[in-house]
DNA sequence: GAGCAAGTGGAATAGACCGTTCCACTTGCT
DNA sequence: AGCAAGTGGAACGGTCTATTCCACTTGCTC
């Protein structure tokens, strides 16, 4: 995975510099993983056993940490979630789907932050999401037309429902780290073509949704 | 409603001072509204337009001053939540809490992290939510009993619920300030009884919402 | 195994942000 | 008029984070 070469140079990384950088893309992908991507340079050199400046002269910059910490692990959840489309029913795709990455979200909070659409410029990162939005869409669309799910939902609830119950799982972790499967349940059952459903009036636009989370979810900057 | 006299004297404010007492008051209802229990008080001096010494003089601690710019806010919201006992059907009086409520909280942020348990101390403030839970408890005892309500909810996901959506509202309200409310109806709809729903497991425990939700919305410190 | 370049740690620096203090100045009141 | 009350806001101290830098250590090469 990871190059043998550091970033400025064709020279090769020598050997007890090489088994730093991995142990420092190891601790990242824990201190990531617990605190999400705000989490800081000294969080992760610490963990990993080594300085500050180390981390950096690797890493300068921080999108470049949370590359080499997430990119494996954003690629196999992209991967497990086409597997969803392959369902017998569109309803059991597309709750599997919501199961599956809610419960990544839960589990590490770096990969909620990317997926969801924490901002760190335009690179790798944010592509993420043009790969899973489309099967979204399709896991929607079939879900929909086949009559289980409420035809007034979109593929843009999509993202903001799974930021809400993220949001449970990850203030609920040290109190009842499963608490948010039942709220996940709750909107779930909501989402159910049903006899008596409330009008959800007109949808969000995907731009809208874009800048919603990028608002919501930690960024590089805060702007005022 | 505001004492005419300042808090460690008895002898009353000067006539100029009782003034600007006054409009700090209402930049506070303003400043906590718009961002919320962790305004600070160089946003309500300004806000105010006086220095921030004569802010800190009439409220030296945050409790206070939220104190003085929520109280009436507060109270009045007591008082509305519980007409919705009289409405005709239990369930018609649980939603239209819900809805009120969410309401409020999508406009007055401070309001909202209060009554859903910023961390103050165990003054005052706090106490609204010993007055509110009990409302919520028999909306939620009354519309289960009549079978419109699912009756593996319980009124400890009230509180939980009503964070997330306020969660919607508080980071959409610069992009489509009404989001919440589309989030809001599928909630309700995966209250509402119906024939097929998830199992929810078990419920959260009063003590787990409250430090789960003591945890999630901006307290005094931050302890790590 | 000598010597040098590569690599390291972590103190120091710089810039935000916030609460709190303080005092020279202004203003209302008698 | 004169004094106590009140004011503004600079300054201070604390926290938190990214970034820099250099004296020291270590692997690698010859």
């Amino acid at each position: 995975m990871g190059t043998t070469r550091s970033a400025g140079s064709d020279r090769p990384l020598r050997r007890d510099a090489q088994a730093n950088r991995q142990r420092v893309i190891e601790a990242a992908r824990e201190v990531f993983a617990a605190r999400g991507v705000s989490a800081t340079y000294d969080d992760v050199a610490q963990q990993a056993g080594v300085g500050v400046g180390t981390v950096h002269r690797r890493f300068p910059s921080k999108e470049l940490l949370l590359e080499a910490a997430l990119e494996e692990r954003l690629e196999q959840h992209a991967i497990a979630i086409e597997t969803a489309l392959d369902a017998p029913t569109g309803w059991e795709g597309f709750v599997s789907f919501l199961h599956r990455a809610a419960e990544l979200h839960a589990i590490d909070r770096g990969v909620r932050d990317i997926e969801l659409g924490a901002d760190f410029g335009t690179r790798y990162l944010a592509r993420i999401r043009d790969r899973i939005m489309p099967v979204v869409r399709q896991l929607v669309d079939r879900a929909v037309s086949e009559g289980s799910l409420r035809p007034d939902v979109t593929a843009e609830d999509v993202p903001l429902l799974l930021t809400m119950i993220s949001e449970v799982a990850l203030h609920s972790r040290e109190v009842n780290p499963g608490a948010w499967t039942r709220y996940l349940r709750i909107v779930i059952d909501g989402l159910r073509t049903a006899p008596d459903t409330c009008d959800l009036g007109t949808p969000m636009t995907s731009p809208e949704v874009e800048e919603l989370l990028r608002r919501w979810l930690p960024g590089i900057p805060q702007r005022s």
